[in-house]
DNA sequence: TAGAGCCTGGACAACGTTGTCAGCTGCGAG
DNA sequence: CTCGCAGCTGACAACGTTGTCCAGGCTCTA
């Protein structure tokens, strides 16, 4: 049993620190801390010795306790809405090869679209207190995070800006992009275009329906409420918004989706049925141009947004930032034929 | 304040600390400690004083300092390959809620399938004390994590077994996979199967091949050297693979692909072409189903990799746990046409 | 051979938190 | 009126590391 009485509670068998090393290698702790960061001022003979200690020790640095005395983790945080959407992967991926980079690690979480989990999160990592913070927020209201900001914290939004605080965001123009592939229905010959799209009270569905509705006013096109369902985007929502209004009184002959997980199951949807419908979705989805017909989208760039977003957060880090700013990065429409498809006579 | 927020003042973090809050609340240090962490013994009248004084000075606990003090950080790591392949969205996704049940934060990162990168990422997260280790090994030897998990920091390997270690170990079943998906392709009647799979040195690529093997083994077909391709997965190399192995002196009829990258290159490359080639892929993908025709796979159940690893982990560290185990979870083929194909005349 | 200067090594405090323990208060019982 | 008890509260050490600073030993020069 151990008598010590201030040792905490413990379960892991206690590791060896810098102390047990100095006194293998008869030198003192500081010496021992010079050698494993390579600093100078240590004799080869005396740095041979400490080395065999820690190798014979299976000694490692405690970084808990060196982040406590340097002030700085080298660390940052990502929260994205879901680990699992085809979409954040090339993001998630761009923001670590930064971090990389830079020396950093990579924490990170998904806030599964839910603005509490998001915040709950986010003041996790901070209580970690990562250098920096990329969100890509649930949430529409990030005066919570004033107190971290103001502390040192660095903070990017991607994908959505932040709500109720001036702070860097980096997004695709989801309302050009929208607005463009409609029109790419519009001119070919579509007049009754339906748009479905994620939850209305998310910055980046309300940015594309918003294109939706300018594409076809520019175009003199009335625009009808049964056209447009926003939502949840589970299969079977999209389902049903997608059959109703094929099916209504005056059925659409075009259909713009609002994200790539709505495109799947439309798409799903219309390979169903004989006559055959257009569709342009947002996002690229793998695969897209071997369906038949392939299908045309506006395509963004997840790996340039994470790229920027993680580059701008080490510039605040650097101190070579000033203003926080916002920065939209362009889409790009891809056809492939399924846009291209002409309204059924 | 937007300046404020964006000067980074990070020479010194001056955030509020417990003694800042005692302070300026007029109570001791020690019961600021136990307001935040909700100890009992503390006057509600206190309690409101110090909840006051962390409103307004917008203190929040620093957990490096908590971590160095007790020892364990409630954080685990996970190390995959790619974050941004599809495949590893779903097992990352799973080991994330499975953390999150147990109050941890996840870190993670990619090796890129370098096993140096897998041992650097690995060390340094057992630098930062993670309480475990979630690993899709790029290496095979793992032997520099002994001194880690002799220490105490629980580990357990996924889709791929740990090298020149014991340890914890949940895997597909990918010989009996491979060899029902090629044993699928010859009940269709196909005598020259090619098989293009990963670098063969990753434990997956090497079952699958032997369940290539071991499937035309035992229905007495004869396999030509020219058939096998293992190698990166990259779409040139993937490429010229199956075009050799489709106009060699003896074309294969039908291939196998072993693994999700794989089947999505060879998928493009078949829809080139005019006769009809058989195909079964190792993973399903998104959209397998709407593609002419349907590609037939043999699915994993990624999720349930990764949330059956990770609950490994926390019963590790619940010490409920003894002796390292392999896990081996079934693999379902999923038939969709591709592999129905009979060999072209 | 003495003094100056450099190199190496170690003692000590500090980072922000939690565990231990002792002191203080007010109240009821003897 | 004193003692004991219980419930609050705070002083202090410790977690493992790094930054500061000083002590000794060495070399080099005058």
């Amino acid at each position: 049993m151990t008598q010590t009485a201030h040792r905490p509670d413990n379960r892991y068998g206690n590791r060896p620190t810098m102390k047990d090393v100095a006194a293998r290698a008869g030198v003192g702790l500081k010496t021992v801390s010079r050698v494993v960061n390579g600093e100078p001022g240590v004799t080869p003979d005396t740095e041979r010795r400490v080395r065999e200690a820690i190798d014979a020790l299976g000694f490692r640095r405690n970084d808990s306790a060196r982040v406590l005395r340097k002030g700085r983790t080298a660390s940052i945080g990502l929260i994205l809405e879901d680990l699992a959407d085809p979409f954040y992967g090339p993001l998630s991926r761009a923001v670590e090869e930064v971090a990389r980079a830079h020396g950093a690690l990579l924490i990170n979480g998904s806030s599964a679209e839910d603005p509490d989990r998001e915040q709950e999160l986010a003041l996790a990592l901070c209580a970690r207190r990562v250098d920096g913070l990329v969100v890509i927020p649930a949430g529409d209201d990030h005066r919570y995070l004033e107190p971290e900001i103001k502390a040192g914290v660095a903070t990017v939004f991607v994908d959505r800006p932040a709500g109720q605080i001036d702070a860097d965001v980096v997004l695709s123009d989801n309302f050009g992009g929208a607005r463009d592939g409609v029109a790419h229905l519009i001119a070919h010959g579509h007049r009754r275009i339906g748009f479905i799209g994620d939850m209305p009270r998310i910055h980046t569905a309300a940015e594309r329906l918003r294109g939706y509705r300018t594409a076809m006013e520019d175009a003199g096109v009335p625009v009808e409420e049964a056209w447009m369902s926003l939502g949840a985007t589970d299969p079977q929502r999209v389902r049903r918004a997608a059959e109703a209004m094929l099916s209504g009184p005056s059925p659409v002959t075009a259909i713009f989706t609002g994200n790539n997980r709505v495109t799947v199951t439309v798409v799903r949807v219309l390979a169903e049925r004989t006559r055959p419908v257009a569709l342009v979705g947002f996002d690229d989805i793998e695969l897209a141009d071997l369906l038949q017909p392939g299908v045309t989208v506006v395509a963004q760039d997840a790996a340039r947004l994470g790229r920027t977003a993680a580059e701008r957060l080490f510039r605040q880090l650097d101190g070579t930032l000033l203003l926080p700013e916002r920065i939209e990065l362009p889409t790009r429409l891809i056809t492939r034929g399924s846009g291209e498809l002409p309204p059924a006579g």
